[in-house]
Parts: structure tokens; C-alpha cells; sequence
DNA sequence: CATAATAGTGCTCATTTGTTTACTGCTAAA
DNA sequence: TTTAGCAGTAAACAAATGAGCACTATTATG
């Protein structure tokens, strides 16, 4: 975490990325000293200083203009890819290879690659995740082997909806139906067979299917 | 339009961009001499002013460093949207309504809206674009009604594939089939009957469908 | 009260940096 | 052959610029 800085360093830091924007290159001790009416360059330059020494900017010695940024932060990096998503409407969802039990949903390991979707479609908070189906116990869903499914676990489920969950250490989908205490997993496939469970406290539901990307060829 | 640079124009103007990129302020007129083995700041700094006179830069004159990029065009505007969707692996597809003939596929008051699509699934020069699909005579090659096809102008269609073409002033989606000299249009759906079009030449073939997306609830 | 951190003035100095002039050499077009 | 555009050297100069020192003042903290 990047140190607290005082009100006048505040102004200073502001003014020299203000500055950066409009002209294309950073400002020189006396262009700083002039906004702020600090008549000696020795003033301007304790305030760069302190800003190195808290971690903002980077000031490369006797070089007229020196002054540049300190790399942003890992966290700030990830706002400013939320910005961007949010600016031009879509998100980067994970796609995950095999999900195991035990292993956390997301973690490093099991993420094959990513793509990305229209933010239409969902809120940035969801975070979703996309899988891809194996097998053809959905095919009149219109789910085919090979098919993207998008996962959200932050979504109500009710009877009719398509679900992800985690049997025996691996990934279904399925449509999900709750009757009589008893979930069942209804393949859309007449050549399968509904899945019963009778124990739900066992039952690992993964996340609601809340669309689906296929690719041709 | 900008006008035509030289190679060692344009090798310059490169490089203050890389520099300014890399260090947060534009370089001198000796770091330029230094880079390109120029041993007076005469001959870099004759560069920099064609540069600034074909459009490129500005320059502030007596500042160091007072190089500046000349306010992007429109034109670059819209490379510089590329660029970021290159960046983020996204493309933005234009949603069309009623597709009519006569009027060109993409005219402005076609277009209902946009999706953003992975760029791994097509080429930014391939200028896909996004139909709604109407009826369910497609449902057993898994496209509902509802669902979205991306469709791609540009890429060649063999028998099989799924097609977008225009029948009687309205967009339809089926399989493709050419043979003894007639296009077959086949819906997969029983309950429908194929299309056989004789004439070739009044055949109007929209494009192929590359993808699918479907949202649900 | 002493101490440390912050904020600033006024000044000098050494470098850095852009500007300019004079001159050379190459190539393509008129 | 002349002219124009491009590319570069060498040198000198003035202005722009960062660095540093000595000194003052305010504010918060223990």
C-alpha cells in the first residue's frame, strides 16, 4: 500500500499527470513552481522527493523532464481493466479446464484460458465462468459437445434451469429439478437417464448455465 | 491524410513513441542522435521539424524534451479502438435487425445494437456481424429461437455449412447444399421442408455462421 | 519544551538541451 | 546540368533546467 500523502503533494501529483495529459510531456521544476506560486525550484523539488519516497513517481537525475510514474500496483492494474470493460461493454470470464472437488472453483490451476463476453449479458460482480460441455446428454437443450457453457454461481436456481454440478469429481450439466426433498438432474437426451439424488446435503451445485457461445469450424 | 514519410522519418517517429512509452517523457534531441548514430542534433532536429510539418508531432520550441504526437484523426480514432480490441481480445458486432434487399447489410438504420465477441473466434478484418434468429427451423443443428448467429461475409461456404441467405426480402438461416447446379437450403427441423432454388444468379447469400450465442432468461 | 516533518525563499552553479550557421554528399526530377 | 529534397558533420551559443546550500517558518507529537 502506497503511503499517505499531504495535501500539497496531493495538488503537485495531480497537476503534473494533468500536465502530462495536455502537453505530452511531464512539466519542469519552475512549470510546477509557477502553478503553485513556489518561487524556488529547491520547494518544488522536495515535494518530488517525497512523492519518490512515497512511491508515486520515479525521477530520473538531471534529466530535464524526468519525471514519470511508479508502475501502477497490481490491484490498480485490475481496476483499470474493469474500466476498460466497463467503457466498451464486455468482460473476461475464465475458462476452466476439469473442476475437482476440494480444489477452489477458481484457482489458477484450473483455468485453461479465457474469453470474453458482452456485459449485457451479466453484472461484472457475477463472476462467471465458462466451461466447456462434454458429451451429448443436452443436445435438446441445444447444448452439443464442445459448446461454452457460462457459469454464474451468484444466481437463483428453480426447477427448469440449467445447472452445473460437481459429480463425482466432475462437472455436469444439467437441467435441475427439486421435488419432494429429492434434486434431480434431468439429461436432455432420451438415450440417458435422470440423475437422483437422494442425499442434497452432498450435493455440489457449481452455478446456473446463464448462456452459451459455440463455434463453428 | 497524413502525408508520406521517409524510412528514417518514420524509424524516428517510432522510436520517441517507444521512448515516451518506456520512460513517461519524450527523449532529446542527443538521445534521438545517440540512438541512431546522428552526431549533431542539427541533422535530428531537421527530422523532427519535417515531422511536425507532414503532421506528426509538435513541437515547443526552447523546452526540452517538447516533443508531442499531433492530435489523432478520427480516422485513428478508430485504430486506436482496434488497437484496444487487439489489447483485450474482443471485437464489437453490430446486432441487425431486418435484414431487406436493396439496402446495403450494413446501412446504419440496420443495426439494432452490439455484442462484443472473443477475437479468437474470427479476424477484426472480417466485419462479422449479428442476427437474431426467428422460427425453429433450425433447432436440431442446436440454433433457437432467440439465439444469435455471427455471421462472416467472408468466408467460403462448402456444402454443410450453416448459412445465412435472403428469400423473398427476409434473412433466413439453414444448411448450405450445392449439387447438379442447385442450392439446396435444408432446415434441421422435420417439420420443415428444404429449399430449392434454381436460379443461381437471384441467389443472395448473406454469409456463413461462424458462431452461435445464446442468453438465457 | 524539544524534535521531526512539512513548506518555502533566494541564491549560485554546472549541465542539459534546443537553436543556429556553415559546409559536405547523395539522389531523383526537370 | 541545375534544382530540390533528404541526410549528415562540426562547432559555438544562449536559454532552460536540475541540484544544492543556508536560512526561515509553521504545525503536530511526545
Amino acid at each position: 500500500m502506497k503511503k499517505q500523502l499531504t495535501d500539497r503533494q496531493e495538488e503537485i501529483l495531480v497537476f503534473i499527470k494533468q500536465f502530462r495529459e495536455e502537453n505530452g510531456y511531464p512539466p519542469t521544476l519552475r512549470e510546477i513552481g509557477k502553478k503553485f506560486e513556489i518561487s524556488s525550484t529547491f520547494g518544488v523539488k522536495r515535494h518530488l522527493d517525497a512523492l519518490v519516497k512515497k512511491g508515486y513517481l520515479n525521477i530520473e537525475s538531471n534529466a530535464s523532464r524526468g519525471i514519470s510514474f511508479q508502475r501502477d500496483t497490481e490491484e490498480s492494474q485490475e481496476t483499470k481493466l474493469f474500466k476498460i470493460e466497463d467503457d466498451y461493454g464486455f468482460h473476461k470470464v475464465p475458462i476452466l479446464g476439469r473442476v475437482a472437488a476440494g480444489v477452489p472453483i477458481l484457482a489458477e490451476e484450473n483455468i485453461e484460458g479465457s474469453i470474453v463476453v458482452d456485459s449485457s449479458f451479466m453484472k461484472k460482480s457475477e463472476n462467471c465462468f465458462a466451461l466447456k460441455v462434454k458429451g451429448d446428454s443436452m443436445i435438446n437443450a441445444g447444448i452439443f459437445e464442445g459448446d461454452l457453457v457460462i457459469v454464474s454461481s451468484k444466481r437463483d436456481v428453480v426447477n427448469g434451469d440449467i445447472v452445473v454440478a460437481l459429480l463425482e469429481d466432475d462437472a455436469t450439466v444439467k437441467t435441475y429439478e427439486l421435488k419432494n426433498k429429492m434434486i434431480r438432474l434431468l439429461p436432455q437426451n432420451p438415450n440417458y437417464n435422470p440423475i437422483e439424488i437422494i442425499d442434497i446435503e452432498s450435493f455440489k451445485l457449481i452455478g446456473k448455465v446463464i448462456g452459451i457461445v459455440r463455434w463453428l469450424n
